[in-house]
DNA sequence: TAGGTGATCTTG
DNA sequence: AAGATCACCTAT
């Protein structure tokens, strides 16, 4: 039985609240049969209205931010820095560009794909902590951008319910180009876990 | 801690 | 058309 996320869960107006609700549940993809996945442990929420650091702001429609502005439940995939590929979901309706970087997860499902994707002997923290890292190993890359959540190539899980995280909040990384938005405690994280950022 | 890397956006 | 920037990672 799939327990894939509903719509509703993305289509919440507060892109913060999916932030923090987003961690504990868990991120799969499926590519060419073979599955990979991990529980969510660290997330960042952007606002295309009010915040900054959001590369919709302020309600800013080009190429890359067009998937932003989708109803919630899609992913909005974009390249950074001539090597990385970052994953976020899309959140809010349709026409309000909000979206949830996911920086880290905790391997669950298909270890050893993970590992062939990311290459090099990599130690188990850095396999899937970090935004670029995590996309790597799920084989996740410009091709799954706009694609709904609600389909089977990537997709998100409710949380194991036997397993409960403690959820920290700080400022978000790498966004100091955003002055005082910059100051949002609007990243979140399970406290304690190894591969949270830093 | 510095350098790699190229898409994306802005300026002219 | 050209230049600056960038929600990062890896190796020194």
């Amino acid at each position: 039985m799939s327990q894939k996320l509903p719509l509703s869960f993305y289509t919440n107006e507060n892109v913060v609240e999916v932030a923090r609700n987003l961690i504990g549940c868990r991120l799969y993809t499926q590519l060419g049969g073979v599955l990979t996945g991990g529980i969510i442990v660290e997330t960042e929420a952007y606002n295309g209205r009010t915040d900054k650091a959001c590369h919709a702001f302020p309600e800013k429609r080009t190429e890359r931010t067009s998937v932003m502005y989708e109803q919630g439940g899609v992913a909005y995939v974009y390249f950074v820095y001539g090597m990385h590929y970052l994953f976020n979901i899309v959140t809010h309706k349709k026409g309000f560009a909000d979206a949830v970087l996911i920086r880290a997860i905790e391997p669950l499902e298909g270890v050893e794909e993970m590992m062939l994707r990311r290459g090099k002997n990599v130690s188990s923290k850095l396999l899937t902590g970090g935004p670029a890292r995590l996309s790597e190993a799920l084989g996740i890359d410009k091709s799954m951008n706009g694609l709904s959540l609600l389909d089977s190539t990537v997709w998100v899980e409710e949380p194991l319910p036997q397993i409960s995280y403690k959820i920290g909040a700080s400022t978000r990384i790498g966004v100091d180009y955003a002055g005082e938005d910059a100051l949002l405690p609007w990243r979140f994280y399970a406290i304690g876990n190894k591969f949270v950022s830093k």
